[in-house]
DNA sequence: CGTGATTGTAATAGTACAATCACGGTGCCCTATT
């Protein structure tokens, strides 16, 4: 009988047309064969489609793929179908011929792949036919979204893990970009994996050189400038809608073929900004952070950000779009202090007690109750309740199925309920906050910048790397060296007596870097911390 | 949290500054019109 790995190179071969895999390609693909659960971080254009595609073929049942954007889910679809393997898509705008026809044609093992959007999968009639057809696989691409995007913004990423459930329990790959450890700890756990095999593929993208501008004031002309000198194509990123055509405008008179880019556009104006930036057309595309995804420009040369980002997160993953033909290419930052707020702003929301205690009251009340219902019960719309849901799921208050919603006996009152549901999402906030200060501390940095990212991403660096404007000035070689030894070296569990347990992040010459557990991200003196015995080292594995 | 627009007050006709307020990002969805 032939052995996974080799069946797996064939497939590739044969079907997709892939002659030679990757180390961490082949591993992943044996795993999910195999019925295991994948954590995957990959760059992209490492073939992360390939990952699931080739288990997919091998396995008996079709494939779901949940995927952020109705954009990419077509272009996903397309590509399969352009090798001749079925696919489909589901979404809001599917008609319901079309979609008994897809069911069934998936039931039928006439269709392999399906992709949808997380909020497809909300639906529990969508769920019951899926669950029908036996599905073998649930791919979760972009899934650090389940971590940035769940929370607030699209809460149906947080219910995954139960649709997984639903759905007979398919293997799980996880794939993505971009995750820090404590965001691929928070994948792993609400999608429930098991015992992932975790494939991490290095960070690194060293043709893409770092730099910060430090600004006072108003940082147009600068960027104008720096933009108007640099060979394009490129993308300046931008906070706020309003400074998109502000700086295009600018930009435009000084001569450069820029657009604005934004979710407020209409579909058209935002398709042909788009096309005209893949075609040539445009060379820099002056967009909030709603440009990006799908966006596969090999020869972006350029990533300028007018304002700080909210997170190292949120930064690597947009400059990450410059440079994927391995060419040289530039990332700047433009940061003023003042920014910041903007961005404390976006990470502030905790919602109120009211709506929390209605939505508590009315579970208890009532007992067992649809999501409709509890709308109307408990006064708030059906986005907001499923954030308020989770809260209360986590801490005990109710039990939320992919139909109905459960009261718990010995429930914490609605009141306590709320109360504690409150203090988590605040803890949540609280780490989102020292996220962007650690994105404060990038910015303000002598140290090399890409070392202090890469750290930042769980990777740890001895070497400065000559590329960064640090680098180059000559600062980065002296402070914070990586260093093997001594006490609390990277990965090491910690416990600060204010603090709790932690895991350090980086180590340098004179300083940590530790990731608390429920206190976030926190840098250390390691003077302060010998002198005072703040850290201990649990004596465990 | 910070910005920019609007309103308010004080002192006296045009201006100056303070207080108040609204606003700020990402995309599914579903339904009603063209």
């Amino acid at each position: 009988m032939e052995d996974v790995g080799a069946a797996c190179e064939r497939v590739a071969r044969q079907a997709l047309g892939l002659a030679d895999l990757r180390p961490g390609q082949l591993g992943a693909m044996t795993a999910l064969a195999r019925g295991r659960d994948v954590l995957a971080v990959m760059p992209t254009g490492a073939g992360k489609s390939a990952i699931y595609q080739v288990p997919a073929l091998l396995l008996p049942g079709p494939t779901v793929v949940v995927s952020p954007l109705i954009a990419l889910q077509r272009d996903q679809v397309e590509a399969l179908r352009a090798k001749d393997e079925k696919a489909v898509s589901l979404d809001a705008g599917t008609s319901a011929g079309r979609r008994r026809s897809a069911f069934e044609s998936l039931r039928a093992g006439r269709t392999e792949f399906l992709f949808c959007a997380p909020e497809q999968l909300a639906k529990p009639d969508v769920v019951r036919d899926l669950a029908a057809a036996g599905p073998s696989l649930l791919v979760v691409d972009e899934a650090h979204l389940i971590s940035s995007w769940g929370h607030d913004f699209r809460p149906d990423y947080l219910r995954l893990g139960q649709v997984a459930e639903a759905l007979g329990r398919p293997a799980i790959a996880a794939l993505t970009a971009t995750a820090a450890p404590p965001v691929r700890a928070e994948i792993a756990e609400r999608l429930g994996l098991r015992d992932p095999v975790e494939i991490v593929q290095g960070f690194d993208r060293p043709n893409i050189s770092l730099a910060v501008r430090r600004m006072l004031d108003d940082p147009a002309s600068e960027i104008v400038a720096t933009v108007a000198g640099r060979p394009g194509p490129g993308i300046v990123y931008t906070a706020v809608r309003k400074q998109t055509t502000r700086l295009s405008e600018l930009l435009a008179e000084a001569g450069v073929r820029a657009a604005a880019y934004h979710a407020g556009l209409r579909r058209s104006e935002r398709d042909e900004v788009h096309g005209g930036f893949m075609s040539g057309d445009v060379d820099v595309v002056v967009a909030t952070s709603a440009f990006g995804m799908g966006i596969d420009k090999p020869d972006v040369r350029f990533v300028v950000h007018a304002e700080v980002p909210g997170s190292p997160d949120a930064y690597y993953q947009e400059i990450g779009r410059a440079g994927r033909d391995g060419e040289p290419a530039a990332a700047t930052l433009f940061y003023r202090q003042e920014d910041l707020g903007l961005q404390r702003y976006f990470t502030g929301t905790v919602p109120d007690a009211d709506a929390l205690i209605r939505v508590a009251r009315a579970v208890a009340e009532r007992g067992s109750c649809d999501r409709r219902t509890l709308c109307e019960r408990a006064e708030v719309s059906a986005r907001r309740l499923t954030t308020l849901l989770d809260l209360l799921e986590r801490v005990g208050a109710v039990r939320v199925g992919t139909r109905r919603v459960e009261p718990v006996p010995d429930a914490p009152a609605p009141e306590e309920a709320a109360g504690l549901s409150r203090e988590l999402a605040e803890r949540r906030r609280d780490v989102e906050r020292t996220r962007l200060e650690m994105m404060r501390r990038y910015a303000e940095t002598g140290d090399c910048r890409r070392r202090f990212l890469l750290g930042y991403f769980g990777e740890q660096v001895a070497e400065a790397c000559g590329n960064c404007d640090t680098c180059r000035a000559g600062t980065a070689g002296r402070a914070g060296r990586e260093v093997e030894s001594g006490p609390f070296p990277a990965r090491a569990r910690v416990e600060h007596r204010a603090w709790g347990p932690g895991e350090v992040i980086s180590r340098g010459e004179d300083r940590l870097t530790v990731l608390f557990d429920t206190a976030g991200y926190r840098e250390l003196q390691l003077d302060t911390v010998l002198d005072q015995d703040l850290l201990t080292e649990p004596p465990d594995s």
